[in-house]
RNA sequence: GGCGGGGUAGCUCAGCCGGUGAGAGCGCAGGAUUCAUAACCCUGAGGUCGCGGGUUCGAUUCCCGCCCCCGCUACCA
């Protein structure tokens, strides 16, 4: 039921900006993944990190007059800090300027050479000195002065450059292959038609070294030639690996890769015939989810809408945050989000439901059972429907698990919480004690077993409210794991007075 | 242009292969209640189901045309 690991991994963030929310969002929705995974019992190695070379860091750093190096080693921290921050809760915070991660590269890179679909060529088309890009014909534009220009204004030529190439042509029928037999491969299914759609078309062997600039893991083998993006940001996932030692990594393959939309293609074609290539397993599956858009709209600076998670935890708290993300948005499409959407969905939700849920319940435990968990007693009709929504709850948690769909376990999680909340107005146990206490304590039991479930699986979303409130509940710490699911506190066990689990959020002015 | 997906209550969306009075959550308005974080519970809100045709006893659900929106259509990650 559990044994399967878990190998997760979210895709490297290019550090050449500050972390912004889309940043957040795909990490807090794979941490999201790996906690329940743990608490499922399952052995979890939730990789993340920050993808350093390449052109564009090299320019970012010399306009802040810094080297390549010291520009990324702030950078990478601003990101390995807002990971912290999130409390997400990955177990190795990757840096493709990791020693052992060059050593993977070029691992990798020759692999696929001995593989005979790494050969040397050229790569041509409209470059710009004073950018140091080649850029698409169709960006540039023929100006009246017979120039042709680059979008930033700058004066392109035709140029040609000596590049190795990697023979993505030789895979396109694998491609094929593998999306027929494993359709779960890519995710959303959307995807899936997109990318093979994408293959269908034919593929042009692709461009992975360059020559232009030195901020890169060198190609073994040919001086002057740095890896081009694809080859060393992707072999990110396989470094934990050490799988060219053949011994002291993490298992290969991932389980899963949850990445953007918009780097779809490198991981659904480029990555899968990059492993085939070097005679590799593919990772199960990639699941590439939406964007966050603020109000609607993209954040640009321009937009003058950008902002950092860091001012949304300090505004509203962590917790707020994390569950607005996981449960206000169907992981895969877009999603909008403004300050009062999260305030509204954190005082509906995290304060009104769950949190008086919560104190309603025990603040009568500890009033009227004696500060005690009081016990079962025979259970009538309406305790066994309860109960049985309660038990069918992890199943259902799972489900959504497997589908990579956290706004669907959390659905559940909080049907559940309205069915609490209704049986508790429905049974009023403040009425019934006066004429049959012990029918009044097993009310109390059972919403307070069905707060311990909802608790227990909280924990992967909202991981400090669902300690405070496992705390309130008396659940020990050993008895947090999914492994205890039908396990209720016993009774008799002394419960603390209960302390407001969630405030109410005033709207920001 | 090609391929794919959409346009349903103020907002976000459910609505398998056509059929009793078109739904949920949020928001809003009433009510009830007081165990509880003015929370919880109940009720209502009277939406051309994008537009126009067609098939059918009957279509939001099938077919055709049109309008609009979105994704993909290779070297910025």
């Amino acid at each position: 039921m559990t044994g399967e690991p878990f190998f997760v991994t979210t895709a490297i963030s290019y550090p050449n900006g500050r972390p912004h929310i889309g940043h957040a969002y795909e990490a807090i929705a794979t941490d999201w993944l790996a906690r329940f995974a743990r608490l499922d019992g399952r052995a979890v190695f939730f990789l993340t990190g920050t993808d350093e070379h390449g052109l564009k860091i090299a320019q970012a750093a010399r306009a802040r007059g810094l080297s390549p190096r010291a520009f990324v080693d702030e950078m990478s921290s601003l990101f390995r800090k807002m990971a912290e921050d999130l409390r997400i809760s990955f177990d190795r915070f990757i840096r493709t300027t990791d020693p052992d991660h060059r050593v993977c590269a070029q691992a990798l890179w020759q692999r696929m050479a001995a593989n005979g679909d790494l050969y040397l060529g050229r790569y041509e088309g409209w470059y710009s000195v004073r950018d140091e890009a080649f850029w698409d014909e169709a960006d540039t534009t023929l100006d009246a002065d017979g120039v042709r220009r680059a979008p930033t204004g700058t004066e392109v030529t035709w140029t040609v450059e000596e590049s190795w190439f990697f023979r993505l042509s030789r895979y396109q029928e694998r491609l094929l292959d593998l999306y027929d037999r494993h359709p779960e491969f890519v995710q959303p299914a959307f995807r899936l038609n997109e990318m093979r759609a994408f293959v269908e078309r034919g593929l042009k062997d692709l461009s992975v070294s360059r020559t232009s600039f030195d901020w890169g893991i060198p190609v073994p083998g040919a001086p002057g030639h740095v890896m081009y993006v694809w080859v060393d940001a992707l072999a990110n996932y396989l470094t934990p690996t050490r799988f060219w030692t053949g011994e002291g990594g993490w298992p290969w393959p991932a389980q899963l890769h949850v990445i953007g939309k918009d780097v779809m293609r490198f991981h659904a074609v480029y990555w899968p015939a990059f492993l085939m290539s070097a005679g590799l397993p593919l990772p199960r599956r990639v699941f590439g989810h939406g964007f966050i858009l603020n109000r609607g709209e993209k954040m640009s600076k321009s937009a003058g809408n950008v902002v950092e998670p860091s001012e949304l935890v300090q505004a509203f708290g962590l917790d707020a945050v994390r569950h607005f993300l996981l449960r206000a948005i169907p992981f895969g499409q877009d999603g909008e989000w403004s300050p009062e959407a999260i305030a509204a969905r954190a005082n509906a939700e995290l304060a009104n439901d769950l949190g008086n849920l919560a104190q309603r319940v025990l603040s009568m435990i500890v009033r009227t059972c004696g500060g005690r968990m009081p016990s079962a007693r025979p259970a009538t009709p309406e305790d066994e429907a309860l109960a049985a929504r309660a038990r069918a709850l992890l199943p259902a948690c799972r489900s959504a698990h497997e589908a990579v769909r956290p706004d669907l376990a959390l659905e559940a999680i909080w049907d559940m919480v309205a069915a609490t909340n209704l049986y508790l107005t429905r049974q009023a146990p403040w009425t019934v004690r006066r004429t049959d206490p012990a029918r009044a304590e097993a009310i109390l039991w059972r919403a307070a077993d069905a707060l311990r479930r909802v608790g227990l699986l909280l924990q992967a979303s909202i991981p400090d409210t669902a300690a405070r409130l496992l705390d309130q509940l008396a659940v020990p710490a050993g008895a947090r794991g999914f492994a205890g699911f039908d396990t209720p506190v016993p009774t008799g066990t002394p419960v603390p007075e209960p302390r407001p689990l969630f405030p109410r959020l005033e709207l920001p002015a």
